[in-house]
RNA sequence: GCACCCGUAGCUCAACGGAUAGAGCAUCUGACUACGGAUCAGAAGGUUAGGGGUUCGAAUCCCUUCGGGUGCACCA
């Protein structure tokens, strides 16, 4: 995928700009009104760094402010606990701290008020109808609305799903496409250059029992020891022996040799199509056999050898990743002289840096939290630091219930709930929204029958349905001739409603939201903030008449608005968009 | 036995060390002769598994007990 650069918003450059400019007092300056959290956040570090130089308060100035939005209403439009962090350092009490700061806020223009709270919060209130700049900013930035660069100049690789094609994609798979590609948009929408790779496993012996399975199914034998069960697999065969006429008739190595190519470009082809109908394309499909053909797992193993961290015993090649903290040491050549999938995995890693990519993500379920300590000590064993160039996301498994059971599953027996029976039973927006809105942290439980009745119970349908509510609004206003018109002519300060500036407040968070959901690799964030998002507008939409009723004229409120409605519908669309979900405008 | 993840409302799940722990669904009570009622207002529902500790402040960090999940291969 191409890098995304990242479109800047005014907004942001302002705010880098004065960031650098230092700690020199401004009143009303900089921020004449401040809005947005992040335009607040430099108003509170420049009042702090105008105490300091008046010699009332002994602390380095901080250089990140944390700015929250309060949810009691009554605790102002934002608050910030920065008196609390300061006291220790500047061995003051707290509220003494908040006092000093407090009355060089209130110096400042934009700011009509500030409390004291607690035990020394600070409750910011702005000026009347400053909020309303939100909505502007926001529809002006349009697509580019929430997108930063936090993370520009990265180039991350980010590797997810990578089930072997010896079967369709279950729902395990399932959890990590959605949230794998979710994440992949989160953080191209901070400005990292991001990869999303699929490795796959075409060599060794799971293939051959894959394509022992097809050979047996083809002659209609059992299926062998160990091999693989389900429908799919006679479907496969079907199709090799359609492709090959007289296949059946030549030698069975022969006939094995052909139904594991053919049958892993199929099961392939099959893996790719549904990935692409759930919405999740790869930019690359990594193969482990070019590893072997090309050499690369041999240099690897040269290098780590010439590392220092290889030795020979028992007949066997090993990584002495014990002394990068793994459990035990791990095998790179077995005694019987075959390379170990650990020896292509450190080969893989080594490829993806010669690529040049800073970062290697790799997205693990919970059944291979094993494997991180070994991935560790490679990348640790290769010279790099492992904390900086690997990162592993465990991710919890998925639970199927049904009938109040716990549905057992097996690929090798054929019960399995697949990506496409989830996406047949409730549609691929709400099985991708479904399984990003929750943490990775935790193992969910997914009720089949519940899913499979289609109900209104899935968030989706609320965020969902409040865009489709506000471009029903947009239509309507359209048919009566209104038009959002030029951003300079909107009377934002109309925009004064309790209902309004809560709403005001919830889009003027969603570039955080973004940029916290992304360091913290957790695109659940993205749908609690939505969902909240949807019920503040609910609100809104309840308290605050839009359009002119009966023969009522249309007024600067009316448009105000209407900018309001056109805003948020950017955020939810943009929202929706990092969670590979639809916004329609008609449901 | 060792390691990692989890334990929050009846259910499914949120909550960068911050104020009165929040949503959806389910339950109860209200609101449609004007922008989509797939909505809104209100009620009820919690000792954040239990116990210690750290500090101005803990669901969150540390220790510990209990309970659940996963993993501990010269398999892939």
């Amino acid at each position: 995928m191409d890098p995304v650069p990242g479109p800047r918003t005014g907004r942001e450059s302002r705010s880098r700009a004065c960031a650098s400019a230092g700690s020199r007092t401004i009143r009303g300056g900089q921020y004449a009104r401040p809005v947005t959290p992040e335009q607040l956040q430099d108003v509170v570090r420049t009042a702090v760094g105008a105490v300091v130089e008046r010699g009332e308060l002994a602390v380095a100035v901080p250089a990140d402010v944390v700015i929250e939005r309060p949810r009691n209403p009554e605790h102002g439009d934002y608050a910030t606990n920065i008196a609390l962090r300061l006291a220790k350092p500047a061995g003051r009490p707290p509220r003494d701290v908040a006092g000093l700061v407090a009355e060089e806020l209130r110096a400042h223009a934009g700011i009509a008020a500030v409390d004291i709270a607690g035990p020394g919060f600070l409750n910011i209130t702005l000026a009347q109808g400053a909020l309303g700049k939100i909505a502007v900013d926001a529809v002006t930035a349009g697509e580019a609305y929430g997108r930063t660069g936090t993370l520009s100049g990265q180039k991350l690789n980010l590797e997810f799903v990578s089930a072997n094609p010896t079967g369709p994609v279950h729902i395990g798979g399932t959890r990590w496409a959605a949230v794998g590609d979710a994440l992949g948009r989160l953080l191209e929408a901070s400005g990292a250059s991001v990869t999303r790779e699929y490795y796959f496993n075409d060599a060794g012996a799971q293939i051959d029992r894959f394509a022992l399975s097809l050979l047996a199914a083809a002659h209609g034998r059992p299926v062998p020891e160990d091999g693989y069960a389900g429908d799919y697999i006679g479907e496969i065969a079907q199709q090799v022996v359609d492709a090959e006429p007289g296949l059946l008739e030549r030698p069975e190595a022969e006939q094995q040799e052909r139904f594991r190519i053919s049958g892993v470009e199929l099961m392939f082809a099959e893996i790719k199509r549904t990935l692409a109908d759930f919405g999740v394309v790869f930019d690359v499909y990594f193969s482990e056999r070019t590893l072997h053909e090309t050499g690369a797992l041999e240099k690897a193993i040269t290098r780590l050898r010439g590392n220092g961290h290889v030795y020979e015993a028992d007949g066997a090649v090993w990584l002495r990743t014990t002394d990068f903290g793994d459990d035990k040491d791990r095998p790179l050549i077995k005694s019987d002289g075959a390379p170990t999938y650990f020896a292509a995995d450190c080969a893989y890693y080594l490829d993806k840096r010669d690529r040049g990519f800073d970062k290697v993500v790799i997205m693990l379920g919970a059944d291979h939290a094993g494997y991180v300590g070994r991935y560790k000590a490679l990348a640790a064993a290769v010279g790099d630091d492992p904390e900086a160039t690997l990162e592993i996301l465990l991710g919890q498994l998925v639970n199927l219930v049904k009938d109040g059971q716990p549905v057992r599953m097996s690929k090798r027996a054929g019960t399995v709930v697949l990506l496409e029976d989830l996406v047949e039973a409730v549609g691929a927006d709400a099985a991708r929204y479904a399984l990003a809105r929750a943490s990775v942290d935790q193992m969910i439980d997914l009720d089949l029958d519940l899913w499979s009745r289609q109900t209104n119970d899935n968030p989706v349908f609320y965020v969902q349905y409040a865009h489709a509510r506000i471009s029903s609004v947009l239509r309507n206003a359209a048919d009566l001739g209104l038009a959002l018109g030029e951003a300079a002519d909107v009377d934002v300060a109309q925009l004064t409603h309790e209902r309004e500036n809560d709403l005001l407040r919830a889009l003027g968070e969603f570039p955080r939201v973004l940029v916290a959901a992304a360091e913290l690799r957790a695109p659940h964030r993205v749908a609690r903030y939505l969902e909240e998002l949807a019920g503040t507008y609910h609100r809104f939409y309840d308290s605050c008449r839009v359009l002119p009723r009966g023969d009522e004229e249309a007024t600067a409120l009316t448009t105000a608005r209407l900018w309001v409605c056109a805003a948020t519908a950017v955020v939810l669309r943009n929202g929706l968009s990092v969670l590979g979900v639809s916004a329609p405008e008609r449901m």
